[in-house]
RNA sequence: GCCUGGGUGGGGUAGCUGGUUAUCCUAUGGGACUGUGGAUCCUACGACUCGGGUUCGAAUCCCGACCCGGGCCCCA
C-alpha cells in the first residue's frame, strides 16, 4: 500500500454515504420545518477569526498554512465563528432574528480516537439577534428534536453562566476564566486548590461548590438563595418554564461552563451512551461574538451536533433502494439502453457495461440485490413487450412498459 | 504531546519458541454454461505497513517511523 489517506480522515463508501445522507436529510428536514435557512461558509478563513474567538492557544490544534499571497489561512475548526463573521460582514442590517443552519466538515489537528477525527462533520444552528429565553428554549428544543429524528436519545444538561459568574464576580477577572474551565472539567480538587492559591473568600468558595453541585427540581430555587434575585436567575427560570412547555426532560447543571468570556448566559450539552470518552453529541449556548469581530454587539444562541458521533450510535436505517437491472443479449444491447433510459425516470436502473453474457448479467443482478430484472431479447422486442422477472419468486411475465412502471410505483 | 494494545492479499485468517513456493476461507475478473440467478469445478488476481538492526537466514527477535483501536491532555 503506497498511498493512504491522511491520519484522522476517512473515506465513505456508498453504503455508508447512503446512511449518512439519510440522517443528514432528517436533520435538514427538521431545521427547515422550524424555519431555519441553510448557509454555507468557506472551508478556510483567515486564522485571526479563530484566534480572536478562542485565543492563541488553539493554534496548536488548527490546520493552518500560508497561501501564495502570504496570508495566514486556517481550515475552519468549527463553524460558529465563520457564521458570525458572515453576519458581521454582510447581514447586520437584516431583519432579526436570523435563523440559520449548516452542515459541513471541520478540521482539527488532534489525536484521533473513537468519535474524534481530524476531519469531522458538524450540523449546527444559530439564532442571531435575540437574547431572550424564548430563543434559548427554541434552540434547545430544536436540538433535541433533531437528535430524535435521527433516532438518538441523550441526556440534556442545561446551565447558565450568568449565575455562576455572578457568584465569582468579586474574584479578580484574571482568575475567572480559569475557574470556569476548572468547573467545566468537573475538577473539584483542582478547583479547590486554585481557589485556595488565589485566596478566594471562604463563603464564595462554599457557595460555588454548592451551586455546581445542584440538581433536581429545586435547583433553581436553591441557586436563587445562593446568588440572590439577580437577572440571570429570572432569565434562567423563564427558560426552564419554556423547556417544560416544549415537554423536554432536562437536568439543571451549573457545572457546564466555558472558559471564554463571550459565553454569557444559557449553556447546554447533550450526552449519549456508547461513545466512549467522547460522549457529548451536542453542545451549545448563548454568546456575544459579533462585537469581537468588529460588528455591533449582538446576542446569539446556537449549538453544534457532532454528526460523526450520532452516526456512531443512531439506530435509524434507510430503506434499501429498489433496484432494477436491464438484461440484454449481444444483438439487443442498443435497445436495452433505450429501455433503461425510460426506466430511469422511475427507478434506479442498472445496465451491463462489462459485455457480459446473459446468464452472468442475471447473476450480477442477484448479487446487487435487484428486486426485478427486465429482459430485453429478440422475443420480447418482436412482441413489443418486456419480460419482467421477479428475483424473489423467480416468476416472469411479458408486460408492456406501462405495466412495468405501474408495478414499480406500487 | 503522553500512556496502552495492535498492523499478514479487498475482507477474515494460519504461521509468529527464526529455516520449503506464506495457509485456508471469502470477495473480485475470466471460463466450464452462446435466453434465465444464488450451486459446483477450473483459472486468474492478490499480502507479511515502512525503514533500520541482529543473523548464514526475519512475517517471526530488537529499535524507530507510519497507521488503527482504547485511554489521558484538549475540547473553541
Amino acid at each position: 500500500m503506497e498511498l493512504q489517506k491522511p491520519r484522522g480522515t476517512r473515506d465513505f463508501l456508498p453504503e455508508e454515504m447512503n446512511k449518512r445522507r439519510y440522517i443528514e436529510n432528517k436533520l435538514r428536514g427538521v431545521a427547515a420545518h422550524w424555519g431555519y435557512g441553510e448557509i454555507k461558509t468557506p472551508t478556510f478563513e483567515h486564522i485571526e477569526l479563530f484566534t480572536l474567538k478562542s485565543g492563541e492557544g488553539i493554534l496548536g490544534e488548527i490546520y493552518n498554512f500560508k497561501d501564495k499571497g502570504e496570508r495566514e489561512i486556517a481550515l475552519r475548526p468549527e463553524l460558529t465563528a465563520p457564521v458570525v463573521r458572515m453576519y458581521v460582514e454582510e447581514l447586520q442590517r437584516s431583519p432579526k432574528p436570523l435563523k440559520f443552519f449548516y452542515f459541513d466538515n471541520c478540521f482539527r489537528y488532534e489525536r484521533p480516537q473513537k468519535g474524534r477525527f481530524r476531519e469531522f462533520f458538524q450540523f449546527g444552528v444559530e439564532i442571531i439577534g435575540s437574547s431572550r429565553p424564548e430563543s434559548d428554549a427554541e434552540v434547545i428544543a430544536l436540538a433535541v428534536e433533531m437528535l430524535k429524528s435521527a433516532g438518538v436519545r441523550g441526556d440534556l444538561h442545561v446551565g447558565n453562566l450568568g449565575i455562576v459568574r455572578a457568584l465569582i464576580n468579586e474574584i479578580g477577572s484574571q482568575h475567572q476564566s480559569k475557574i470556569m474551565r476548572l468547573v467545566d472539567k468537573k475538577d473539584d480538587k483542582g478547583l479547590e486548590e486554585f481557589l485556595d492559591t488565589i485566596h478566594a473568600p471562604d463563603d464564595i468558595k462554599g457557595k460555588l461548590f454548592r451551586l455546581i453541585g445542584l440538581h433536581g427540581e429545586n435547583a433553581i430555587h436553591e441557586a436563587r438563595e445562593l446568588v440572590g434575585d439577580i437577572d440571570a436567575i429570572t432569565q434562567f427560570k423563564a427558560l426552564l418554564d419554556l423547556l417544560d412547555v416544549y415537554g423536554l426532560e432536562y437536568q439543571v447543571d451549573f457545572g457546564i461552563a466555558r472558559g471564554l468570556d463571550y459565553y454569557t448566559g444559557m449553556v447546554f450539552e447533550i450526552y449519549c451512551e456508547g461513545l466512549g470518552a467522547q460522549n457529548q453529541v451536542c453542545g451549545g449556548g448563548s454568546y456575544r461574538l459579533a462585537a469581537l469581530f468588529g460588528g455591533e454587539d449582538t446576542a446569539s444562541t446556537g449549538y453544534a451536533i457532532g454528526f460523526d458521533r450520532i452516526m456512531e450510535i443512531c439506530e435509524v436505517n434507510p430503506e434499501p433502494a429498489k433496484r432494477m437491472v436491464v438484461v440484454s443479449f449481444e444483438d439487443t444491447r442498443k435497445e436495452a439502453i433505450v429501455i433503461a433510459m425510460k426506466l430511469r425516470e422511475h427507478i434506479d436502473t442498472y445496465l451491463d457495461v462489462m459485455g457480459r453474457k446473459f446468464k452472468d448479467q442475471i447473476a450480477y443482478a442477484n448479487t446487487i440485490g435487484a428486486s426485478h430484472v427486465i429482459i430485453v431479447g429478440k422475443n420480447e422486442l418482436d412482441a413489443g413487450k418486456l419480460a419482467l422477472k421477479d428475483m424473489k419468486t423467480g416468476d416472469q411475465e411479458l408486460v408492456s412498459m406501462e405495466e412495468v412502471v405501474a408495478r414499480i410505483n406500487k
